[in-house]
DNA sequence: AAGCGTCTGTGCGATAGCCCACATAACGCC
DNA sequence: GGCGTTATGTGGGCTATCGCACAGACGCTT
């Protein structure tokens, strides 16, 4: 038997829902690896599956003139894959690259949007998320333009040591260089210095976190940022659970639909 | 009395309703004009209305470090402004700044959130989007870091021109520096080359726009992309609307030329 | 006509990151 | 142990853009 509900709630999403949502989506969810360096969706392609990250992360990344250019998001089980289906789309321009292996529960797009459309407290989950991806995006397009590379990677290591479940991780310069958008010797220039500093260690793609808080203070404030809206999502998340039916602000309760 | 439902399906969005959804708005709303530089929403204050542009632009700003630092869309006839209303959400990180003075139709967020519960095509429409603005976000981030001043301005241009009715508009260098995010004098070297090819005239932010075919050929790719997915969902609604057989007045989709 | 504020053109040193290239070092496999 | 592959450290010249500064040009106001 597999334990569905039990790895499936390793997924903050799912963990917030209510049993019966939960259990709908499982239903047709299956648990799947998730292979270092896989790409789950490619641009223009149909989007197939939704994903739940249950460990690992996952890069969202853009292209420019034709070639990968920049990873604009960094999604682990804290969040989802496939977020235009909520949308009513099946396209991104975008292209889902693993980038710490780990694994997910995966339902497929026609499957998912059936169990959405009968499971409002997952879709305002889901509404919720994506407002903080929008903000998030933001975030990252003047963060990626005015800071500095040693405080962008800084900013990466916080984000991958969130949701990498350790303190070890494994990704190298190159793959680090095709995240940020910079050449690889850049980082590791950037890296050698906050492995100077005893923030990191680093052998060979092999990253330990060893001063969380020094690495903070090393980060740009976009991090900051970025965990806060995170977050923010799960309080929003957790006051709903509790009130589960009651109206805890001015929205309606549950419209339409 | 107010020519509301002539002047409203100046917007897009709306433009592509069936009649009773687009009165349910319009009724709730008022026709604001939009004064060159007024503030329409501050970052972290509570969203109080949604907008629905009908001519002028309005920037959406991120912060970093304290001040606006990078434009990060553009919003006009073709959009709406308060969109994380939609996701259920009721404030913002950016910073939305009237750029090219105009007129809006302006809706109470209540009555707005009210009316959307009630107007499914109304929700399909503004979940397209959102989606195009997600996209639009991600390539937004790729292209600030990667294309030159010149490129990312033409591309500006653009923008600006496909939402202003009209080959003039006024945006001066500063102000174009302050959405580029880079030195005002940057903008003035960029200018003075697309000016120099006739593609733009100059005088004192009094901007005409020359020979279109050729700025484009001036702009990064990012241009062609913008285009496209506000066209996406444009041609989606017209397909919703003509699927639901609600094509009663004649108004033309204003064809982006 | 004079004056002043705004807008634009230009110059110069500083710098972060680019491109290209090469050297070293760790690991994995036979 | 030897060898190829992969990962990291380092260097030098180049360019776009920055930061700062100033002068000229335009246009509104008095």
């Amino acid at each position: 038997m597999i334990p569905a509900t039990a790895s499936t709630s390793g997924n903050d999403l799912l963990a917030a829902l209510p049993a019966r949502e939960r259990e709908n989506l499982t239903q047709h969810g299956e648990h799947v690896a998730l292979a270092q360096d896989e790409v789950l969706c490619q641009p223009g392609e149909r989007i197939r599956h939704a994903w739940f990250p249950l460990e690992g992360f996952v890069a969202l990344l853009a292209e420019v003139d034709g070639h990968d250019a920049l990873a604009v998001s960094l999604v682990g089980s804290e969040g989802m894959l496939g977020a235009p289906l909520v949308l009513g789309m099946h396209t991104s321009s975008l292209r889902a690259r693993v980038q710490g292996a780990g694994s997910a529960l995966r339902i497929k797009a026609t499957d998912f949007l059936r169990v959405l459309a009968a499971a409002p407290i997952l879709e305002r989950q889901l509404r919720r998320y994506l407002a903080g991806r929008l903000e998030q995006l933001a975030q990252t397009a003047a963060c990626a333009s005015f800071h500095v590379v040693e405080a962008r990677l800084a900013c990466w290591m916080l984000m991958a040591h969130d949701r990498a479940h350790g303190d070890r991780f494994y990704l190298t310069h190159e793959r680090l260089a095709r995240l940020l958008g910079v050449r690889r010797s850049g980082v590791s220039t950037a890296a050698g210095v906050l492995q100077g500093r005893e923030l990191i260690g680093y052998t060979r793609g092999r990253v330990v976190i060893l001063d969380r808080a020094g690495l903070e203070r090393a980060a740009c404030a976009c991090y900051g940022q970025e965990r806060d809206e995170v977050a923010a999502v799960g309080v929003a998340a957790v006051a709903r659970n509790d009130a589960d039916g009651a109206v805890e602000d001015a929205s309606p309760p549950r419209v339409a639909a």
